[in-house]
DNA sequence: GGTAGACCTGGACG
DNA sequence: ACGTCCAGGTCTA
């Protein structure tokens, strides 16, 4: 028995690329940090972190993904299928600043790499967890660094987006609490006077970090399937909750490649 | 206003 | 071994 509204698929929600600091342990629990706590989790313990509000709202569980899904499943039976295939696939309530950072360095990159950076931006510069683990560093943390302090991330040329994007935070010029409620167009284009922030990250950003669930991300593979699956059809199809379309046409595209040969 | 090239890094592939 | 290609894009020309 669950105390949460609709399915709630742990390994789909941590594993389809919306995060990039959770690790799955041999015993296929998962293991991870948010808002500066660590936290153990697997499918059986999901009831027992749900009791904590924070995860509670890290894993949005009090948002009725069922209805959700039952509404988008209406719009297409392409859409349907794909929100069949991981029904269970929440978009986390992330921090803000760590998700406009994180996709800042995920541009252009693969993503076990992108884990490996972030590990490094957190070991070097975050806080030391009691549970163990780091904090995320806070933008305030980042905002005095140059591009050679952030040598150890092994980022590239990705260090002065980051170190961009944490001056305009940390500066008050960008307060992503207020960018979060802005109507979307005028989101966008805050996001985006950030240097390295584009269309893709600030779409990323909005949605995993702002809960921004009408942002739809377009990456690669998002257009290959938006071409084979909804062949004409734009992101406003989707509706106010196309994020959420978006989340479950990416995991069912990655996990069925054959689909775009 | 739209479109090729370059771009740090490092794992995969020949 | 060693060169080439490529990866959740974006900037520049």
């Amino acid at each position: 028995m669950s105390d949460w509204l609709g399915p709630f698929d742990l390994a789909a929600t941590l594993t389809c690329g919306q995060c990039f600091r959770w690790r799955e342990g041999e015993d296929g629990s998962f293991s991870g940090v948010a808002f500066g706590r660590t936290l153990t989790v697997s499918e059986e313990s999901a009831g027992q972190a749900a009791e904590d509000p924070l995860w509670r709202s890290y894993f949005d569980l009090d948002l009725d993904y069922g209805a959700i899904r039952r509404e988008l499943s209406a719009l297409s039976p392409e859409l349907e299928t794909a929100a069949s295939f991981a029904p269970g696939i929440r978009i986390l309530r992330q921090d803000p600043w760590e998700a406009l950072c994180s996709f800042i360095l995920s541009q252009n990159n693969n993503i076990p790499r992108i884990m490996g950076i972030v590990d490094r931006l957190c070991e070097n510069f975050g806080e030391p967890l009691p549970e163990g683990g780091f904090s995320f560093p806070e933008p305030e943390r980042l905002a005095g660094l140059s591009v050679e302090d952030l040598a150890p991330l092994r980022c590239g040329f990705r260090a002065r987006y980051v170190l961009d994007a944490a001056r305009r935070v940390a500066g008050g010029e960008l307060p992503l609490d207020e960018v979060a409620v802005l109507p979307l167009p005028e989101a966008r284009e805050a996001l985006q006077t950030i240097d390295g922030v584009g269309p893709k990250v600030a779409e990323c950003a909005l949605l995993y970090g702002m809960h921004r669930l009408d942002a739809f991300p377009l990456d690669v593979w998002m257009r290959r399937a938006m071409q084979t699956l909804f062949p004409g059809k734009s992101p406003d199809f989707f509706g106010p909750f196309a994020g959420i379309a978006q989340q479950y046409v990416f995991h069912y595209s990655r996990l069925h490649p054959e689909l775009f040969e």
